[in-house]
DNA sequence: ACTAATATGTGAAGCTTTTCACAAGTAAAA
DNA sequence: TTTTACTTGTGAAAAGCTTCACATATTAGT
């Protein structure tokens, strides 16, 4: 599959808004995309749209551009996405119960197939058709479903404790929601997403243009 | 302020983490902290460390460290958040209402003055104190509120809406979470909290790990 | 069959970021 | 006062990423 040993993560992540835009374009029954209207679409260079898309192989026509599904297809491959991932959520608290509610990420093949906490009060309770495990379960129930990928919405007091866990367990893959950068055993990868340190990063911005004037 | 004239973007991101980490250190009751620790808790190295605070000036002391809540200033300084920023949140719905609810904005300079959705069985309730308002009402509650920025959690249909909204009224920095690249006029910046992305890069590193066995 | 128009794929150049290595500064102990 | 142990700040080298420019391929029109 892939030609060019090496692909860095800034390739990766605008492979996967290239992905969202030919989601929208599938639905809109579009047959093919240029370069050029891919980066018109994701901020980008048409240059780079060709040289993230070549590093994985030839995917386009020359003179025509590329077929939309095709690209899609090819791009899901890629990523991993031509097939579900099982995904467990840990604590569902607000953040948590909100991303069980949402369709957008079994849409994109990422199922969440339990949601576990230690709170008595949610253990049994009723989400979006899933019922609220106990953590003590936790092994049982990664086990039991073939859990893949851990979704963590945890407090940053108990991350350390829940990632203790799943280095046991065959998990390979984290997406973090604490503020706090996890240290896991070698092997496992960890994905943030770090809501104050995107606001921070704007905050940064604004207050440099400002400085300048 | 700034020495060095141009800061890249992933500098600006781990500054950020290394505020969380000075943060803790903070409630710790740590005094000093040197670049190894640092990076040691922020997974980067004591080089890039020194690096990354050397382009803002000359915050340490050779031999002993930087001193942590000294630091903790400067940065909060450098990011801008040594004042409060007043931001409103339009879309109060799953993600939305999750975020009023959480203190964690507050706590580090993130005033969520008001709140805005279309819905009108929203409009009119109470969320964390806060009144849901009419969206029709968007450009009076932005000026009598003085909002600065705007944490934007509606769906990807309503994005371009609230985006043109935006533009007239004096907001210069957006937060999005729709998993969609927004198009804006020159002079706003905004930055994308996009789960799908993160989750789409950690399954592309498994399964790279997996292609490469 | 030929021309015009279009758009990919890619080596090379240019630019940015990270790592390296060490001089220079600090404090505490001898 | 001198030595020892430690740690910053920073040029310079190395590595990595983006942009450029053009040969190459495809289609449509004449
Ligand atoms: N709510 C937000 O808007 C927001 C924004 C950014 C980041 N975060 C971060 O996301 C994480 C979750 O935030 P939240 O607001 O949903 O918190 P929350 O307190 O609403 O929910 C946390 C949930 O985790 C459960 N929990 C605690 N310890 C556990 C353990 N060891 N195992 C399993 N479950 C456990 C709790 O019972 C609770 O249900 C926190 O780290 C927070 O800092 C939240
Ligand atoms: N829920 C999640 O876990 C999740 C995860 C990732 C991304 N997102 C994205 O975040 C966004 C919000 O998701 P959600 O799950 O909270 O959706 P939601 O449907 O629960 O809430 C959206 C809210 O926006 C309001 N709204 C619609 N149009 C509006 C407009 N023009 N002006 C103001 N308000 C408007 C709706 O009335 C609703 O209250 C979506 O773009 C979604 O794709 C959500």
């Amino acid at each position: 599959m892939s030609i060019s040993n090496k692909i860095s993560d800034s390739s990766v992540r605008r492979i996967s808004i290239y992905l969202r835009i030919l989601e929208r374009m599938e639905k809109n029954g579009d047959e093919t995309v240029s370069s050029e209207e891919l980066s018109d679409h994701s901020g980008t260079t048409a240059a780079q749209v060709r040289k993230d898309l070549s590093s994985f192989g030839s995917f386009g026509k020359r003179g025509l551009g590329y077929g939309v599904s095709e690209l899609a297809l090819c791009i899901r491959k890629i990523i991993g996405v031509d097939r579900s991932w099982r995904v467990a959520l840990v604590g569902v608290g607000r953040i948590g119960s909100a991303l069980v509610d949402w369709g957008g990420f079994l849409d994109r093949g990422y199922d969440i197939v339990a949601i576990l906490d230690v709170d008595p009060s949610k253990i049994g309770q009723k989400w979006s058709g899933l019922t609220v495990c106990d953590m003590d379960d936790f092994e049982d129930v990664v086990r039991e479903q073939g859990v893949e990928l851990i979704i963590l919405a945890v407090p940053v007091e108990a991350v350390s404790d829940v990632v203790d866990r799943i280095a046991d367990v065959g998990i390979r893959g984290i997406l973090n929601f604490a503020p706090t950068t996890l240290r896991v055993p070698e092997g496992i990868t960890v994905k943030d997403v770090n809501m104050v340190m995107e606001l921070e990063a704007l905050s940064f911005t604004l207050n440099q243009q400002k400085l300048k004037e």
